[in-house]
Formats: structure tokens, C-alpha cells, sequence
RNA sequence: GGCCAGGUAGCUCAGUUGGUAGAGCAGCGGAUUGAAAAUCCGCGUGUCGGUGGUUCGAUUCCGCCCCUGGCCA
């Protein structure tokens, strides 16, 4: 299976359309803010007949308050692969949500889903003593974990936490046993990246501005209108959705509102490169150096004729 | 042309009663196991506009020059 990630903006779906075009490639999406219905212009989804001529996996498959996982997505993602792989096709999976490809490759632990009741109780708790007190507690049941996890940082005190609670065993334990990964893929793993971070900063800029010509501001508006949709859902808290979201509450200026999308644009890209330093056997490609879509499309097929070769 | 107020980090500014400087924002690096486009951690040398002078020592005081804004001609 083929495997292209990139940070946002780099050009990731056109390339993989492309590699569509010329080879027998199931596109799957590797994206946790595409699998929103509803939420297209600010995600730069592609288009309704773009996906209809492009057809991907794991695009609008659940509404905005519904909640999505990682651990669903490697679910979703393996059940895609496998039907990619029946129909005697190869998967290319695209796109930029790294911890998804990741756990995808390198497995995940068996653990509880997230349990609303379990977190609101540990909201409430660390209302009273704040995070680090939760991380002190933490400590306690799980000091390895602990020490892996910043007092400050709230989500995954509150995550081991709620693990313990609902298992009474220490999340550093059940992350250190079998992890759901034991499947047979050869994976090629390709990567669009390049080292002119200005260059990037100016195709978020202008991208930016043309989210906001296609309506991303009304996209935002409709969506907080309907009953069940607010500020703190994941899908909301998005690049982008966040910041236009606080400025239709009040809480900030317009102009402000645009700065701090893009610059949340920007970190984001930064992280998606940080991620991709650290992941070994990537096939770095740079867009803006030179066309990737021969090379590309060259190391794809070599895969899929090993893969062929292989069965 | 005269007077006044400024010129300090990429930006907005603080500060040093003379011992070569620090915040916010931006930016950069990192972590990443059911929220991940999330969450968190770390990183500040910059001719303190230029140049002469006073001084053991000047970004700080003084002179001149340059630039910006305002007011007056």
C-alpha cells in the first residue's frame, strides 16, 4: 500500500489525483477534519464532482457532532484497505493528520474509548485542584506516565486518568502491551515536503483568502446555527473554524480573527513537519523544486509489481 | 526652515538614576496511543538610528548629522 503525507497546502490531493489518473489506486483519506460532513471550504476538501470523479474513502463519513478517534479512523482506515486490496487494487492513502498514520502503521494499544461521564467528572475534579494537582493524582496511579506528560498538559492527564478509571490499570501499562498492527502491508511511504517555509507560508495565505472568497465565514455561520453544533466540538476547533467561530461570538476583530488563522495555519504545518523529520523510510519529494508526479508515480509502481510479484 | 515627540528583536513597545537590555505577538525546535487541524514543552546578540565628545566604562549624558510623525512658518 502507498502512503502520501505532507503538511497542509503543500498540494497533496492534486498530486494524488494525478497518481490516480495513471495507475489502479484506491484513494483513501487520511484526514481528521475531511471526515466531517458540512465542513468543506475551511478543510480545502475537494469538490463535489472532484469526488466523484475521484472517489476517496473516509470523506464525509460523520456529522460534526458526532466524535472521531483515532482508534476509529484506524478501524475505518484497515476495513478501506482491505476492501482496496479484494478488489485487486492498491490503496493510496493521502493526507496530513499524522498521529493517524502513525497508529495506523505502527499499531495501537488496546485501550477504552473516551467515556463523557468518566471526563466530566475530571473536569470537574481539576476545576478544583487545576491540572498540575491531576497531574500529582497521576503520579500516584501511574507514575510513568505521568512523567512522560506535562503538568500543564490537560488532555492527556485527563486521558490517563480516564483510562485508569475505566480499567484499573495504568495507561503506560497498556501501552506497552500487544498493539493492533499484525497485518502483512508493505508500505511505501511518501512524503511532499519542502524547506522554503516561506513559500508555504504564502500558499496558506493565499489559499487562506480564497477559502474566504468561497464563503468559509458563512460556511462557519450555517454550521454554529444548527441545533447540537458549538464552539468546542473537535470539528470547530479546527484551524481556521476556531478562529472565525470567536470572531462571530464577539470575541475578538475580524482582522485579528484572519491573522490567528493563519498563524494557527502555519503551526500546523510546523508540526506536520516535525512529525515527518522523526518517521523513517519516507521518500521525501519537494513540489516546489521540481514536479513529484513522475518520480512518484515511478516508485508506485514498483511497488504495486512487488506487491503483485509477492501474491 | 523653526519647534516638539520619537528612532531599542521580524512587529508593537518597555527599560537601563551610566556597568552593553526584556515583554507580548510573530517565528523556530520538540513531544505526540480513542479531541490530533487537538493538547503541551522548550528557544531571545539585537551595530539599543549614525557619528564625534565627556567617562575607567555610553544604548543611557552632551554636540552634530540622518530618518519618521505632529505643530508652526
Amino acid at each position: 500500500m502507498l502512503c502520501l503525507m505532507g503538511p497542509t497546502a503543500i498540494g497533496k490531493t492534486e498530486v494524488a489525483m494525478r497518481i490516480a489518473d495513471r495507475l489502479p489506486v484506491d484513494l483513501i483519506s487520511v484526514d481528521s477534519a475531511l471526515v466531517y460532513r458540512g465542513m468543506n471550504v475551511g478543510t480545502a476538501k475537494p469538490s463535489p464532482e472532484t469526488l466523484v470523479r475521484y472517489p476517496h474513502a473516509l470523506i464525509d463519513i460523520v456529522d460534526p457532532e458526532q466524535p472521531y478517534s483515532v482508534a476509529q479512523f484506524v478501524q475505518d482506515c484497515t476495513r478501506e484497505i482491505g476492501a482496496s486490496h479484494e478488489r485487486g487494487r492498491t490503496p493510496l492513502l493521502v493526507g496530513g493528520t499524522m498521529l493517524y498514520f502513525k497508529r495506523l502503521l505502527d499499531g495501537l494499544a488496546d485501550l477504552p474509548e473516551a467515556d463523557p461521564d468518566c471526563r466530566r467528572e475530571l473536569d470537574a475534579q481539576a476545576q478544583r485542584i487545576g491540572w498540575p494537582g491531576m497531574h500529582e493524582a497521576l503520579t500516584r496511579v501511574d507514575p510513568d506516565a505521568a512523567a512522560k506528560i506535562a503538568p500543564n498538559d490537560a488532555q492527556r492527564i485527563q486521558r490517563a486518568l480516564e483510562v485508569y478509571r475505566l480499567t484499573g490499570r495504568p495507561i503506560s501499562a497498556l501501552q506497552a502491551g500487544p498493539s493492533a498492527s499484525d497485518n502483512d502491508w508493505t508500505v511505501v511511504r511518501m512524503a511532499l515536503l519542502t524547506n522554503d517555509r516561506a513559500v508555504l507560508h504564502e500558499r496558506i495565505r493565499q489559499r487562506f483568502d480564497q477559502m474566504l472568497s468561497a464563503g468559509f465565514v458563512e460556511e462557519v455561520r450555517a454550521l454554529l446555527q444548527r441545533p447540537g453544533i458549538h464552539r468546542d466540538l473537535p470539528g470547530l476547533r479546527a484551524v481556521g473554524y476556531r478562529q472565525i467561530a470567536a470572531w462571530l461570538a464577539g470575541d475578538c476583530e475580524y482582522e485579528q480573527a484572519m491573522l490567528d488563522a493563519m498563524t494557527a495555519t502555519r503551526r500546523l504545518a510546523k508540526r506536520q513537519h516535525t512529525w515527518l523529520r522523526g518517521m523513517q523510510e519516507l521518500h521525501l519529494f519537494d513540489p516546489l523544486e521540481s514536479d513529484p508526479v513522475g518520480p512518484i508515480t515511478c516508485l508506485c509502481e514498483q511497488a504495486i509489481a512487488a506487491e503483485a510479484r509477492s501474491i
